[in-house]
Parts: structure tokens; sequence; C-alpha cells
DNA sequence: TTTAAATGTAAAGTAAACTTGACTAACCCA
DNA sequence: TGGGTTAGTCAAGTTTACTTTACATTTAAA
């Protein structure tokens, strides 16, 4: 599953650091996401969506077979 | 985090084992995941957005601090 | 009224999301 | 030449999603 977060985040002008306060996950979750080392929990993908006012689909791009 | 889950199932007539089937997950899951006992991780819930052809946020209704 | 299909519970195990902490590197700018 | 800020790695631990198996209960037909 690919994501936005990196370019989301930029465009608003946050660092990793004030993103993860925001949504109340680690620094070192925000990291893992932007990498795309894992998926986020849905409830993680919706405080997203939050935060960037826009769906998850706008955020994730979901591919068949990405498990 | 609450779900439409059993009633968008029931609208399309499908039993637990088909719909479980159809998402490649157990049967136990689509039990859990009605009856509320977790959330699905989100390429679940875009595989049940896909089956039911409607969005995410259709599907799920997020409640800050359902943590 | 019995049988089968559909739904449910329980418990034990695996996999993946998320945390914490310690440490590295690049980029300012004072 | 540092020192602070931002982004990154690594590793070990906790929590939660999901699986598997075995068994119980409800529901609907025959």
């Amino acid at each position: 599953m690919k994501n936005k977060i990196k370019e989301l985040r930029a465009e608003r002008r946050m660092t990793q650091d004030q993103l993860a306060a925001r949504l109340d996950v680690s620094r070192q979750t925000i990291i893992s996401l932007e990498r795309e080392r894992y998926n986020p929990s849905i409830n993680l993908a919706f405080k997203l969506a939050r935060v960037f006012q826009c769906s998850i689909e706008d955020i994730f791009i979901y591919e068949e077979e990405s498990e």
C-alpha cells in the first residue's frame, strides 16, 4: 500500500515530531509509515485523514495483493 | 470504531462464510469484526469497501478516542 | 421434529502495528 | 567549531489483528 503522508506533511509544513504529536503516536511510527515499512491501523488512517482534512482514499493507494 | 458490516452483508444476501472467502480471511475474522471485537487492518478495510462498492468512510464510523 | 446451515464462543498461536531508547548523519546558523 | 533541529537506522518489547480448531447455539427447512 502506497501513501502520500510525506508529501501531505511537507505541504502543511509539519515536522515528523509535530505530526506524531497530533496523532498521538511515536515519531518512529511516522518514519515507518512514510518509508512504507508497514501500513497504519484503520484508526490511525482516520486520524491522518482528519489532520490532513481529506479522505483515507486520498492518502492511501490500495493495490490488489499488497499483502 | 463502529461499523456496518453486518448490515451491508445482509443487504447483499451473503453469509459470513461467503464474505470471508471473498476477502480471503477466516470466518472468525468476520464474526469478530461484526461484533466489533477489534478493528480491521486498513488493507481489509479497503477490501471491504471494494466488495461492498462504497468508501471506507461509509462502512466505518470513526469516533474520537475509540482507542 | 429432526437435520443442516448459519452464527457464535473460547483458547492458543502467529504476524504485523506501534513503542521505547540509544545512536548516526545532514543541515543550518551563531 | 560547535550545538540544535530534523530525519533516519536498529533492536527488543508490547499490543492487536488475524488464524486455526473444536465445540455450542440458533434458525429454517424437509
